[in-house]
DNA sequence: ATATTTCCCATGATATCCCAAATAATCCCA
DNA sequence: TGGGATTATTTGGGATATCATGGGAAATAT
Protein backbone atom coordinates (compact mmCIF):
# COMPACT_ATOMS: atom_id res chain seq x y z
CA UNK A 1 0.00 0.00 0.00
CA UNK A 2 2.74 2.29 0.44
CA UNK A 3 2.34 5.08 2.60
CA UNK A 4 4.17 7.34 3.88
CA UNK A 5 3.83 6.35 7.99
CA UNK A 6 5.57 7.05 11.76
CA UNK A 7 7.36 10.33 12.81
CA UNK A 8 11.15 10.21 12.58
CA UNK A 9 13.22 13.23 14.19
CA UNK A 10 16.61 13.95 12.34
CA UNK A 11 19.26 16.78 12.78
CA UNK A 12 19.76 19.69 10.25
CA UNK A 13 23.76 19.10 10.19
CA UNK A 14 25.88 22.77 9.93
CA UNK A 15 26.04 22.84 6.36
CA UNK A 16 21.90 22.47 5.90
CA UNK A 17 21.99 18.97 5.02
CA UNK A 18 19.02 16.75 5.97
CA UNK A 19 18.56 13.36 5.85
CA UNK A 20 15.17 12.09 4.57
CA UNK A 21 13.77 8.72 6.85
CA UNK A 22 15.16 5.60 4.83
CA UNK A 23 11.10 4.40 5.07
CA UNK A 24 10.26 7.44 3.44
CA UNK A 25 12.94 7.36 0.56
CA UNK A 26 11.62 3.81 -0.12
CA UNK A 27 8.25 4.50 -0.99
CA UNK A 28 9.37 7.28 -3.58
CA UNK A 29 12.21 5.12 -5.05
CA UNK A 30 10.03 2.06 -5.66
CA UNK A 31 7.66 4.60 -7.36
CA UNK A 32 10.78 6.26 -8.81
CA UNK A 33 9.35 9.50 -7.81
CA UNK A 34 11.21 12.87 -7.05
CA UNK A 35 10.61 14.47 -3.79
CA UNK A 36 8.77 18.06 -4.01
CA UNK A 37 8.34 20.19 -0.75
CA UNK A 38 5.60 23.16 -0.33
CA UNK A 39 4.55 25.15 2.62
CA UNK A 40 1.69 24.42 4.40
CA UNK A 41 -0.78 26.28 3.85
CA UNK A 42 -2.55 26.27 7.15
CA UNK A 43 0.37 25.42 9.67
CA UNK A 44 3.62 26.06 10.39
CA UNK A 45 5.37 23.24 8.87
CA UNK A 46 6.67 21.56 5.30
CA UNK A 47 4.95 19.47 2.70
CA UNK A 48 6.36 16.20 1.07
CA UNK A 49 4.98 14.20 -1.21
CA UNK A 50 5.57 12.89 -4.69
CA UNK A 51 4.33 14.01 -8.45
CA UNK A 52 1.00 13.04 -8.35
CA UNK A 53 0.19 15.01 -5.50
CA UNK A 54 1.45 18.23 -7.35
CA UNK A 55 -0.58 17.28 -10.31
CA UNK A 56 -3.76 16.94 -8.65
CA UNK A 57 -3.50 20.46 -7.24
CA UNK A 58 -2.49 21.80 -11.24
CA UNK A 59 -5.74 19.86 -12.20
CA UNK A 60 -7.80 21.16 -9.65
CA UNK A 61 -6.76 24.85 -10.96
CA UNK A 62 -7.24 24.14 -14.13
CA UNK A 63 -10.86 22.88 -13.60
CA UNK A 64 -11.88 25.90 -11.23
CA UNK A 65 -12.24 29.48 -12.01
CA UNK A 66 -8.99 31.55 -12.50
CA UNK A 67 -10.34 34.45 -10.57
CA UNK A 68 -11.41 33.29 -7.59
CA UNK A 69 -9.33 32.91 -4.01
CA UNK A 70 -9.30 29.20 -3.97
CA UNK A 71 -6.92 29.39 -7.50
CA UNK A 72 -4.73 32.07 -5.59
CA UNK A 73 -4.58 29.72 -2.50
CA UNK A 74 -3.36 26.83 -4.55
CA UNK A 75 -1.14 28.75 -7.11
CA UNK A 76 0.96 29.63 -3.73
CA UNK A 77 1.24 26.42 -2.91
CA UNK A 78 2.84 25.60 -6.14
CA UNK A 79 5.01 28.76 -5.71
CA UNK A 80 6.33 27.50 -3.04
CA UNK A 81 7.14 23.82 -4.11
CA UNK A 82 10.51 22.59 -4.99
CA UNK A 83 11.76 19.62 -6.19
CA UNK A 84 14.60 18.24 -3.97
CA UNK A 85 17.52 16.46 -4.74
CA UNK A 86 19.07 13.91 -2.34
CA UNK A 87 22.47 13.39 -2.16
CA UNK A 88 24.11 9.62 -2.11
CA UNK A 89 23.21 9.15 1.31
CA UNK A 90 19.61 10.51 1.10
CA UNK A 91 19.43 13.69 2.48
CA UNK A 92 18.60 17.16 1.38
CA UNK A 93 19.24 20.87 1.58
CA UNK A 94 16.75 22.79 2.96
CA UNK A 95 16.46 26.60 1.29
CA UNK A 96 16.46 29.39 4.15
CA UNK A 97 12.90 30.06 3.12
CA UNK A 98 12.21 26.77 3.81
CA UNK A 99 13.78 26.72 7.59
CA UNK A 100 12.64 30.14 8.03
CA UNK A 101 9.28 29.44 6.94
CA UNK A 102 8.59 26.51 9.68
CA UNK A 103 11.30 28.15 12.40
CA UNK A 104 13.40 24.94 12.38
CA UNK A 105 16.75 25.22 13.71
CA UNK A 106 18.90 21.77 14.48
CA UNK A 107 16.54 18.85 14.10
CA UNK A 108 13.32 18.41 12.12
CA UNK A 109 10.34 16.20 12.81
CA UNK A 110 9.11 14.03 9.81
CA UNK A 111 5.54 13.14 10.47
CA UNK A 112 3.77 10.91 7.95
CA UNK A 113 0.53 11.15 7.28
CA UNK A 114 -0.52 8.85 4.30
CA UNK A 115 -0.06 9.99 1.12
CA UNK A 116 2.17 13.12 2.22
CA UNK A 117 4.31 13.69 5.16
CA UNK A 118 4.83 17.11 6.84
CA UNK A 119 8.23 18.24 8.59
CA UNK A 120 8.31 20.17 11.72
CA UNK A 121 9.70 21.38 14.72
CA UNK A 122 9.96 18.58 16.69
CA UNK A 123 8.93 20.87 20.44
CA UNK A 124 5.61 22.39 18.09
CA UNK A 125 4.55 18.60 16.54
CA UNK A 126 4.62 17.49 20.22
CA UNK A 127 2.50 20.47 21.29
CA UNK A 128 -0.21 19.72 18.33
CA UNK A 129 -0.11 16.16 18.71
CA UNK A 130 -1.09 16.76 22.95
CA UNK A 131 -3.61 19.10 21.78
CA UNK A 132 -5.26 16.37 19.15
CA UNK A 133 -4.72 13.65 22.24
CA UNK A 134 -6.92 15.49 24.80
CA UNK A 135 -9.09 16.74 22.11
CA UNK A 136 -9.76 12.74 21.27
CA UNK A 137 -10.13 11.87 24.96
CA UNK A 138 -12.92 14.32 25.54
CA UNK A 139 -14.47 14.82 22.19
CA UNK A 140 -14.18 10.78 21.16
CA UNK A 141 -13.12 9.47 18.21
CA UNK A 142 -13.85 10.82 14.81
CA UNK A 143 -15.95 7.77 13.40
CA UNK A 144 -14.69 6.37 10.30
CA UNK A 145 -17.07 3.38 9.60
CA UNK A 146 -14.50 1.13 11.57
CA UNK A 147 -15.71 -2.41 11.64
CA UNK A 148 -17.54 -1.95 8.24
CA UNK A 149 -15.08 -3.86 5.29
CA UNK A 150 -17.64 -2.43 3.34
CA UNK A 151 -16.10 -0.73 0.39
CA UNK A 152 -18.34 0.57 -2.67
CA UNK A 153 -19.59 -1.69 -4.81
CA UNK A 154 -16.95 -2.15 -7.44
CA UNK A 155 -13.80 -0.80 -5.63
CA UNK A 156 -12.30 -4.18 -5.64
CA UNK A 157 -9.40 -2.82 -3.19
CA UNK A 158 -9.51 0.79 -2.02
CA UNK A 159 -5.80 1.72 -2.82
CA UNK A 160 -5.06 3.76 -5.73
CA UNK B 1 -13.98 -15.13 9.94
CA UNK B 2 -10.09 -15.09 11.52
CA UNK B 3 -10.28 -12.73 14.38
CA UNK B 4 -7.55 -11.65 16.84
CA UNK B 5 -8.85 -13.42 20.25
CA UNK B 6 -7.43 -13.98 23.55
CA UNK B 7 -4.54 -12.52 25.31
CA UNK B 8 -1.04 -13.38 25.18
CA UNK B 9 2.15 -12.15 27.73
CA UNK B 10 5.71 -12.21 26.21
CA UNK B 11 8.74 -10.92 27.40
CA UNK B 12 10.17 -8.12 25.64
CA UNK B 13 14.41 -8.80 25.17
CA UNK B 14 16.99 -6.37 26.13
CA UNK B 15 17.36 -5.63 22.83
CA UNK B 16 13.76 -4.78 22.51
CA UNK B 17 12.74 -7.64 20.79
CA UNK B 18 8.50 -9.28 21.04
CA UNK B 19 7.37 -12.06 20.23
CA UNK B 20 3.76 -11.63 18.10
CA UNK B 21 1.42 -14.27 19.36
CA UNK B 22 1.53 -17.00 16.82
CA UNK B 23 -2.05 -17.03 16.60
CA UNK B 24 -2.09 -13.88 15.79
CA UNK B 25 0.63 -14.55 13.01
CA UNK B 26 -1.52 -17.21 11.73
CA UNK B 27 -4.30 -14.42 10.60
CA UNK B 28 -2.19 -12.16 9.40
CA UNK B 29 -0.31 -14.58 6.93
CA UNK B 30 -3.30 -16.21 6.19
CA UNK B 31 -4.50 -13.08 4.51
CA UNK B 32 -0.37 -11.77 3.39
CA UNK B 33 -1.11 -8.83 5.65
CA UNK B 34 1.71 -6.71 6.95
CA UNK B 35 1.01 -6.05 10.55
CA UNK B 36 0.54 -2.34 11.38
CA UNK B 37 1.04 -0.81 15.06
CA UNK B 38 -0.21 2.41 16.61
CA UNK B 39 -0.24 4.45 19.68
CA UNK B 40 -4.22 4.62 21.56
CA UNK B 41 -5.75 8.29 20.65
CA UNK B 42 -7.74 6.94 24.20
CA UNK B 43 -5.87 4.80 26.34
CA UNK B 44 -1.97 4.32 27.07
CA UNK B 45 -1.75 0.91 25.04
CA UNK B 46 -0.65 0.32 21.70
CA UNK B 47 -3.11 -0.87 18.90
CA UNK B 48 -2.29 -3.13 16.38
CA UNK B 49 -4.05 -4.07 12.83
CA UNK B 50 -4.19 -4.90 9.32
CA UNK B 51 -3.48 -2.79 6.31
CA UNK B 52 -7.68 -2.20 5.92
CA UNK B 53 -7.76 -0.14 9.47
CA UNK B 54 -5.00 2.04 8.13
CA UNK B 55 -6.26 2.62 4.29
CA UNK B 56 -9.79 3.85 6.15
CA UNK B 57 -8.14 6.57 7.97
CA UNK B 58 -6.41 7.55 5.20
CA UNK B 59 -9.34 7.52 2.93
CA UNK B 60 -11.06 9.24 5.59
CA UNK B 61 -9.02 12.18 5.59
CA UNK B 62 -8.63 12.58 2.15
CA UNK B 63 -12.70 13.12 2.13
CA UNK B 64 -12.50 15.51 5.03
CA UNK B 65 -12.23 19.31 5.53
CA UNK B 66 -8.53 19.65 5.69
CA UNK B 67 -8.60 22.15 8.41
CA UNK B 68 -11.04 20.23 10.50
CA UNK B 69 -10.03 19.16 14.48
CA UNK B 70 -10.96 15.80 13.27
CA UNK B 71 -8.26 15.53 10.68
CA UNK B 72 -5.63 16.48 13.06
CA UNK B 73 -6.64 13.70 14.90
CA UNK B 74 -6.30 11.26 12.27
CA UNK B 75 -3.54 12.38 11.01
CA UNK B 76 -2.14 11.83 14.77
CA UNK B 77 -3.01 8.30 14.21
CA UNK B 78 -1.43 7.61 11.35
CA UNK B 79 2.16 9.50 12.30
CA UNK B 80 2.19 7.41 15.04
CA UNK B 81 1.89 4.11 12.95
CA UNK B 82 4.64 1.91 11.82
CA UNK B 83 4.82 -1.02 9.64
CA UNK B 84 6.54 -3.36 11.68
CA UNK B 85 8.37 -5.84 10.19
CA UNK B 86 8.92 -9.31 11.97
CA UNK B 87 12.22 -11.44 12.14
CA UNK B 88 12.45 -15.00 11.02
CA UNK B 89 10.83 -15.68 14.91
CA UNK B 90 8.11 -13.68 14.49
CA UNK B 91 9.29 -11.17 16.24
CA UNK B 92 9.05 -6.92 15.88
CA UNK B 93 11.07 -4.25 17.35
CA UNK B 94 9.30 -2.00 19.71
CA UNK B 95 10.46 1.78 19.26
CA UNK B 96 11.37 3.76 22.52
CA UNK B 97 8.06 5.69 21.64
CA UNK B 98 6.24 3.18 21.70
CA UNK B 99 7.18 1.63 24.93
CA UNK B 100 7.52 5.25 26.46
CA UNK B 101 3.80 5.36 25.23
CA UNK B 102 2.49 2.23 26.76
CA UNK B 103 4.38 2.42 29.98
CA UNK B 104 5.79 -1.29 28.84
CA UNK B 105 8.50 -2.62 31.01
CA UNK B 106 9.84 -6.48 30.05
CA UNK B 107 6.50 -7.93 29.76
CA UNK B 108 3.48 -7.22 26.85
CA UNK B 109 0.10 -8.31 27.10
CA UNK B 110 -1.36 -9.10 23.93
CA UNK B 111 -5.22 -8.45 23.89
CA UNK B 112 -7.15 -9.45 20.91
CA UNK B 113 -10.14 -7.74 20.30
CA UNK B 114 -11.46 -9.26 17.27
CA UNK B 115 -10.01 -7.35 14.03
CA UNK B 116 -7.75 -5.91 16.21
CA UNK B 117 -5.58 -6.02 19.26
CA UNK B 118 -4.01 -4.01 21.81
CA UNK B 119 -0.54 -4.13 23.90
CA UNK B 120 -0.66 -3.26 27.51
CA UNK B 121 1.53 -3.60 30.44
CA UNK B 122 0.24 -6.73 31.94
CA UNK B 123 -0.98 -4.88 35.00
CA UNK B 124 -2.70 -2.13 33.78
CA UNK B 125 -4.68 -4.55 31.73
CA UNK B 126 -5.44 -6.71 34.74
CA UNK B 127 -6.66 -3.40 36.25
CA UNK B 128 -8.87 -2.24 33.25
CA UNK B 129 -10.15 -5.95 33.32
CA UNK B 130 -11.25 -6.00 36.76
CA UNK B 131 -12.79 -2.57 36.23
CA UNK B 132 -15.17 -3.18 33.63
CA UNK B 133 -16.46 -6.45 35.10
CA UNK B 134 -17.43 -4.56 37.79
CA UNK B 135 -19.36 -2.22 35.66
CA UNK B 136 -20.52 -5.02 34.06
CA UNK B 137 -22.27 -6.27 37.32
CA UNK B 138 -23.66 -2.36 38.70
CA UNK B 139 -24.65 -1.21 35.28
CA UNK B 140 -25.57 -4.51 33.40
CA UNK B 141 -24.48 -5.55 30.13
CA UNK B 142 -24.07 -3.57 26.90
CA UNK B 143 -27.27 -4.92 24.91
CA UNK B 144 -25.52 -6.54 22.12
CA UNK B 145 -27.22 -6.98 18.41
CA UNK B 146 -26.05 -10.18 17.50
CA UNK B 147 -26.58 -10.89 13.80
CA UNK B 148 -27.29 -7.91 12.92
CA UNK B 149 -23.77 -6.68 12.88
CA UNK B 150 -23.63 -6.30 8.79
CA UNK B 151 -25.11 -2.61 7.82
CA UNK B 152 -26.78 -2.38 4.26
CA UNK B 153 -24.96 -0.66 2.04
CA UNK B 154 -25.61 3.04 2.01
CA UNK B 155 -26.16 2.88 5.95
CA UNK B 156 -23.52 5.92 6.23
CA UNK B 157 -23.60 4.96 9.90
CA UNK B 158 -24.32 8.65 11.24
CA UNK B 159 -20.83 10.35 10.20
CA UNK B 160 -20.69 13.88 9.57
C1' DA C 1 39.36 34.10 -5.65
C1' DT C 2 35.84 32.92 -2.32
C1' DA C 3 31.77 30.95 -1.06
C1' DT C 4 28.60 27.34 -1.61
C1' DT C 5 27.13 22.96 -3.18
C1' DT C 6 27.98 18.13 -4.56
C1' DC C 7 30.37 13.86 -4.20
C1' DC C 8 32.71 10.39 -1.64
C1' DC C 9 34.21 7.80 2.19
C1' DA C 10 34.49 6.97 7.36
C1' DT C 11 32.28 6.01 11.73
C1' DG C 12 29.17 4.78 15.39
C1' DA C 13 24.74 3.45 16.56
C1' DT C 14 21.11 0.50 15.79
C1' DA C 15 18.31 -2.84 13.38
C1' DT C 16 18.28 -7.26 11.02
C1' DC C 17 19.65 -11.94 10.14
C1' DC C 18 20.79 -16.45 11.56
C1' DC C 19 21.41 -20.19 14.56
C1' DA C 20 20.82 -22.31 19.14
C1' DA C 21 18.71 -22.97 23.80
C1' DA C 22 14.74 -22.99 26.66
C1' DT C 23 10.00 -23.29 27.40
C1' DA C 24 5.36 -24.57 26.39
C1' DA C 25 1.87 -27.16 23.86
C1' DT C 26 0.48 -31.39 21.54
C1' DC C 27 0.52 -36.09 20.41
C1' DC C 28 0.65 -40.96 21.03
C1' DC C 29 0.54 -45.16 23.12
C1' DA C 30 0.29 -47.79 27.12
C1' DT D 1 -6.02 -41.18 31.92
C1' DG D 2 -1.06 -40.59 32.52
C1' DG D 3 3.30 -39.53 31.05
C1' DG D 4 7.02 -39.55 27.99
C1' DA D 5 8.20 -38.09 23.38
C1' DT D 6 7.63 -34.90 19.64
C1' DT D 7 6.76 -30.60 17.81
C1' DA D 8 5.66 -25.68 18.01
C1' DT D 9 6.77 -21.42 20.01
C1' DT D 10 9.33 -18.16 22.53
C1' DT D 11 13.67 -16.32 23.94
C1' DG D 12 18.69 -15.34 23.71
C1' DG D 13 23.03 -13.88 21.62
C1' DG D 14 26.62 -13.19 18.11
C1' DA D 15 27.51 -11.74 13.35
C1' DT D 16 26.13 -8.76 9.62
C1' DA D 17 23.90 -5.03 7.30
C1' DT D 18 21.62 -0.57 7.27
C1' DC D 19 21.24 4.10 8.42
C1' DA D 20 22.13 8.80 10.15
C1' DT D 21 25.77 11.81 10.50
C1' DG D 22 30.16 14.11 9.96
C1' DG D 23 33.99 15.86 7.32
C1' DG D 24 37.30 16.33 3.44
C1' DA D 25 37.87 17.08 -1.36
C1' DA D 26 36.15 18.17 -5.92
C1' DA D 27 33.04 20.87 -8.60
C1' DT D 28 30.22 24.82 -9.48
C1' DA D 29 28.88 29.18 -9.07
C1' DT D 30 29.45 34.31 -7.57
Amino acid sequence: MDLFLSTFENRIDKKGRLSVPAPFRAVLERRRDPLYLFKSLTEPCLEGCGPERIGQIVDAIDSMDSLSAEVATLQTMLSSAQEMKLDGEGRMMLSGDFIDFAELDDMALFAGIGRSFQIWLPARYRERETAARSRAKTDGLPSLRLGGVHRPPGDTDGRR
